[in-house]
DNA sequence: TTGTATGCGTTATCAG
DNA sequence: CTGATAACGCATACAA
């Protein structure tokens, strides 16, 4: 069909036809223009330019996507977005990402591995560019899709055994390590530890931390005193009760995460104890705060900001083909807070 | 160019022609079975079946969208995602627009107008099929983006006076008038206000239930007890430390949003004040973990969920077609936590 | 420099 | 019920 004869002047938008056709040049003109592909003359970029804001034409994004395979999206899950650890990473994320020009689509999992696997692949649907996951736990399926895609993955916050793909996390280990450390240099013996489930890369590494600390401190491990959840706010209610309703009951309680230290901290109003007097807290992740009210809660600070932006730099770094073909492994630490949450033992 | 005379085995993803060859069925039965439009029958289903999972064909949305000028996508901006104010909203909206088949592309503007305005235009611009905005503020060029677009558009939490689409708020003159005279029951006659920005309706509302309060109770007005903040953090340290560096420092203070009440405790504390004994506190948004640490917040809890609910609905409704003409406007009502973050005044 | 023609992967129309 | 074919809006070799 005839370029020019068409544009019944009501119903779609406006398309790069009509620009081309009120503009009295060719379409691959107006293309050119737009792209900066080629040069066009300053008198037919002036009359492009007035056509274009004569019947306010704006570039078709599909199409364009049609065509050139990238859509300029990438897309994003994380396990919980209610999670102000994960909040704060988003932000940066799409800060960074916006700033390159770049969209966000985000999904949040809600730590449930099915719904993650719906979200993975609703956004390689959509045909994002690339995709950033902080995983709500390996499973099989997000395994092989992730395998399976082309496009660059970047993984955060958790690693996925099975997954040969850049990522960003912190030293778990590590810093539990030195909270239980510091827990147990204030004297305390029988510490509780509330901990994140075995299918996270961060639920395994942090209990590894606490099971590390013991047996440098030659503290025999009890199995009583580990109780798992699922990284939510009501896991931690019902391990921190199921551990200080126990007969030789922990004197300290250490969360694997921010949500569930509150549900601790819930568990242990409601058995009337107090924190620190009667059960000294700590947890990772820090909250921006914690240093206003009570009980000022000692924490391992994750570097959030520098996750996402190492995590937004590899995905840019894939994208742009500039990265090595091997998977790069970013480790950040954390940082311990002391606050008031965690009293001596007597 | 015959359908049958491509691909050749290498480069890029399987299409529909690849289906079709390889099931020996032509394009338009394979399009057929993909979208249930018509009966295939089970000989060929079976067939086009076994060829998907052959050469794992997922059909490419964005050929979809460019065909049927639908994204299944949503455009979603808040105004602060570390906010969790709307961390739950968003959460809400996109568990519902998720199982309604809806992608979800999120966006923080963080509280600046000039970043909200590109992100529509990138939104608009990635054809998403609606939008969901909760505005940093009322301007000009956001208020003529909504309207020149005629994708539906739902907004949250604040309203602009120019712009006739659907809105989901919450009754704010109301809720602070609540929570104020309250505060004037308790004995407090200086009462500071830590105020929004008024380019955000919520920012005058809040400020005008503020005024109501005073004159229902026949309080006197003093200039001096209102600051204004952007609702940051940092806003409500600023504000808190100069209501409370003056003469005849306010007994209470009240914020009008979340993140300010935060930076007011911290300029509390910083003076060497207490809550709730020097100054009492109130503010708008209620913390998920506002009754396990002190000051025990009294606060407005926001209906957050059946926000991010109704206005999920809303725009479903008008994506297909089922709304009246006429804007809506769904008002919700705030509720009053009283806790222990407000002191009677002797 | 500027214009023409073709294809990206689907959907949809219309014959068979 | 199935098959061929024309758009969807843009980008891009290639021709002029």
């Amino acid at each position: 069909m005839d370029q020019v004869q068409r544009r019944k002047k009501g119903a779609s938008a406006p398309t790069m036809i009509d620009v081309a056709r009120t503009a009295g040049v060719s379409i691959a003109t107006v293309s050119a223009y737009m792209n900066r592909s080629a040069r066009v003359s300053d008198e037919l970029t002036r009359r492009i330019e007035a056509a274009i804001g004569a019947i306010g034409y704006e570039r078709n994004a599909i199409a364009r996507s049609l065509k050139t395979g990238a859509t300029h999206t990438i897309g994003l899950t994380v396990a919980d977005i209610r999670n102000p650890f994960f909040t704060d990473v988003v932000a940066t994320i799409q800060q960074v990402l916006n700033s390159a020009g770049y969209a966000v689509m985000l999904c949040s999992s809600d730590e449930n591995t099915a719904r993650q696997d719906e979200q993975i692949k609703l956004l390689l649907d959509r045909m994002v560019d690339g995709l950033i996951i902080a995983p709500a736990g390996d499973d099989a399926v997000m395994t092989r899709l992730v395998k399976s895609t082309r496009k660059p993955v970047v993984l955060i916050d958790r690693l996925n055994a099975g997954l040969d793909v850049d990522a960003v996390v912190i030293e778990n280990a590590t810093a539990v390590f030195e909270v239980i450390r510091y827990v147990i240099d204030l004297g305390h013996r029988r510490i509780g530890f509330v901990s994140g489930p075995s299918v996270a890369s961060t639920g395994r590494d942090r209990l590894a931390g606490y099971y590390e600390a013991l047996r440098h401190a030659g503290i025999g491990f009890d199995q009583m005193l580990v109780c798992n959840g699922n990284f939510r706010e009501d896991d931690g209610y019902r391990a921190a009760m199921r551990l200080l309703t126990q007969p030789d009951r922990p004197t300290a309680i250490f969360s694997a995460n921010n949500l569930m230290v509150i549900g601790a901290l819930r568990a242990i109003r409601d058995l009337g104890l107090s924190c620190p007097d009667d059960v000294s807290v700590a947890c990772i992740d820090d909250f921006s705060w914690a240093d206003v009210f009570s009980p000022q809660l000692t924490a391992v600070a994750q570097p959030v900001k520098e996750i996402g932006e190492q995590a937004a730099r590899l995905l840019l770094e894939r994208l742009s083909g500039v990265a090595p073909p091997e998977p790069r492994l970013v480790r950040l630490q954390g940082e311990l807070m002391v606050r008031g949450s965690c009293a001596p033992l007597s």
